[in-house]
DNA sequence: ATACTTTCGGCACTGAGTGCCACTAGTCTG
DNA sequence: CAGACTAGTGGCACTCAGTGCCGAAAGTAT
């Protein structure tokens, strides 16, 4: 009957991190306790601390299990596609997915990019994230992972991520998609002297 | 003879600063408790939490007064000077320091990009570095701080900044100057397709 | 001396995270 | 079916970071 033998988990993941989303969301990051989590998904605390090593990392779900698939596009994509286009290709691939679950993953990003605890942890993720694209362009120009210039595109490409997602959370009726392309796009042009052009002052909103 | 009124302060946030990167060398991060960094420094755990917010920012020292520099730094640039070469300019004159101070900053530098609790909470410290940057750009484009590209621009002079580092912690005889100036040369040169040569392998450093 | 002001630090408490260990709920073998 | 084996569960006790409270200490001003 049961595939594996010993005892059955009890909970996954992935219903956990939905059971501290939702208490995330209703009571805020801070005031909700690891134990209310584990009362609200019926397990004791310590189980609680098998399926997630941190409360930190209940919002980020599986990511390990994401950060697969961003390997997964990175390594089908064509060599004949640049590294800079392949990479952008990639990030707007891997941050697609079904317009119903959009509600969701934008309160799992409000979190993420505005509670203190979760801005500073998230920097580990961030990191595994980097490392996926610093080994793609490694790997493209022939140098080593930790030598400067994939360093850099791993940094950079994060950023224009991250500015992105920041500026979809800003406004209700944004396209997550659009928006990664024009940051994306904005490395592309580079930062050539004059080519981000010098606007007299004044434009703020 | 005291200038202000009431008890004099026991000691300064530099002293407990330099106090907790000893212990965290000898120790390691994780194995210092706060109470340690208290009894050596001489005063009560209780009041080193009113120099500090948390063991984390230990390492920082008095980074306010740092980004206040780097705003001055900005503030100072001539008009003429492009935008990207103004924030490259102000990244290279932010990260100059005498020579004798250089061992310290080091291993300073060393501990915030390798204990995870530090890299994470260092993540807060960044983004108050970032905005400096992209209140700078913000107002050079005429956009507001919150638009795209000095978002964006922010993130991506942090990531060259913090590239450049790496590679002076890993090895011995570097200089973080030029290897900042060549990170920074990296975003000047941008990441316009065939742009980024596909270098031949095994011209490491 | 006395009032006032500021720093200090002890105490008690909350909450995250961990090591230990007995218990539970399954499978497998004979 | 009994017993061996295996994997998940969760209670307990502990460490450690961080906070609120409050009285004591160490200054200055009058």
């Amino acid at each position: 009957m049961a595939p594996r033998m010993g005892r059955q988990p009890l909970t996954t993941r992935a219903a956990l991190s939905h059971v501290a989303l939702r208490l995330f969301l209703e009571r805020g990051f801070e005031r909700t306790t690891v134990d209310d989590i584990a009362r609200a998904a019926g397990i004791g605390r310590r189980t609680l601390f098998r399926y997630f090593p941190s409360k930190n990392d209940l919002p980020w779900g599986d990511f390990d299990a994401e950060l697969a698939r961003m390997r997964a596009i990175l390594a089908a994509t064509d060599t004949a596609v640049s590294l800079v286009d392949a990479l952008a290709r990639a990030v707007v691939e891997f941050n697609r997915f079904p317009p119903e679950e959009a509600p969701f993953h934008r309160e799992r990003m409000n979190l993420l990019l505005n509670v203190p605890a979760l801005v500073a942890h998230s920097a580990l993720r961030y990191a595994e994230w980097r490392r996926v694209v610093s080994d793609f362009a490694a790997g493209r120009l022939g140098v080593a992972v930790d030598a400067i210039e994939p360093t850099v595109i791993g940094w950079v490409f994060l950023g224009a991520s991250l500015a992105a997602y920041e500026q979809w959370l800003r406004s209700d009726n944004s396209n997550l998609i659009e928006l990664l392309e024009s940051a994306l796009l904005l490395l592309k042009e580079g930062f050539a002297p004059g080519e981000l052009p010098t606007v007299e002052p004044g434009g703020r909103t």
